[in-house]
DNA sequence: CTTGACCTTCCCATTGCGGGAATGTTGAAA
DNA sequence: TTTCAACATTCCCGCAATGGGAAGGTCAAG
């Protein structure tokens, strides 16, 4: 398979998959004589796992460590919990620093008239209630 | 005042102080002969300013939109609203593609014993319940 | 005058992805 | 067989917001 192939069949893009392989997410694909790329059909699979693990927020260094717990077949199931629940505990924290955020901006936004007058205490709260 | 000075008190880094005039965030300062960046305590205002509506998580686009709205004294609030209701909407949105993530990961991680053992459903997950 | 603490500009790295240019390869139609 | 479209290659630039650091100029106190 050509690399537009891999990319069609896993939905993951030519260009990203170029670019796992530069960040060593992947192996390098063998080369043609012509130096196009060459995958097999266990490469889709490789792929397709990354995107999965992109679509669940992990980083790129989180995935390399996926995979190589997938790979390993003697793997112990509690190194790839733990790996998943600090991910987890990450998005947690994300999570509650924007809901922080809408909140004090929703509560703000609600007491502003939202007319044509210029008083508005979103900007108040902007300027640290003063000016 | 100074660049340190003004970055003290603001809390804004000198370094994103430089940064947010090049971006035309701020209006450029005016210099010494020396060249060296010159602020009044007006400056130290626009810097909060900037520094809480980057706490809650806006952009610098939307910021330049506000601090032109601050500075209008004959804004109307809607529009000042409509910018707040629209940057809640994207911190809703972005918190909702979070919590998705978190909670499938959650869910997984709950079936994954977490022992010596390679068995794990949080790899199976990724691997799209092959292999 | 020296020295240390500032300041200046400029470049690099991060994270994940896309755009696009310049150039080489392939395969099928004319 | 030539030709042309559709691929492939590498390389550089962009985004957003921030930090690190180098090379060099300035200021104030001792």
């Amino acid at each position: 398979m050509n690399i537009g192939e891999v990319a069609k069949a896993s939905g993951v893009s030519a260009k990203m998959i170029r670019h796992y392989e530069g960040a060593g997410l992947i192996q390098a694909a063998m080369r043609t004589e012509s130096n196009y790329r060459v995958y097999a059909r266990r490469d889709v699979e490789v792929l397709r796992f990354v995107k999965r693990a992109r679509r669940l927020g992990f980083s790129t260094k989180q995935i390399s460590k996926l995979l190589g717990l997938w790979e390993d077949r003697s793997r112990p199931s509690s190194e790839v919990k733990r790996l998943a629940q600090e991910h987890i505990a990450e998005l947690d924290l994300r999570i509650r620093e924007l809901t922080g955020m809408r909140d004090t901006l929703e509560h703000v936004v609600e007491h502003c008239r939202g007319d044509s007058r210029p008083e508005c205490p979103i900007l108040e709260e902007l300027a640290g209630h003063r000016n």
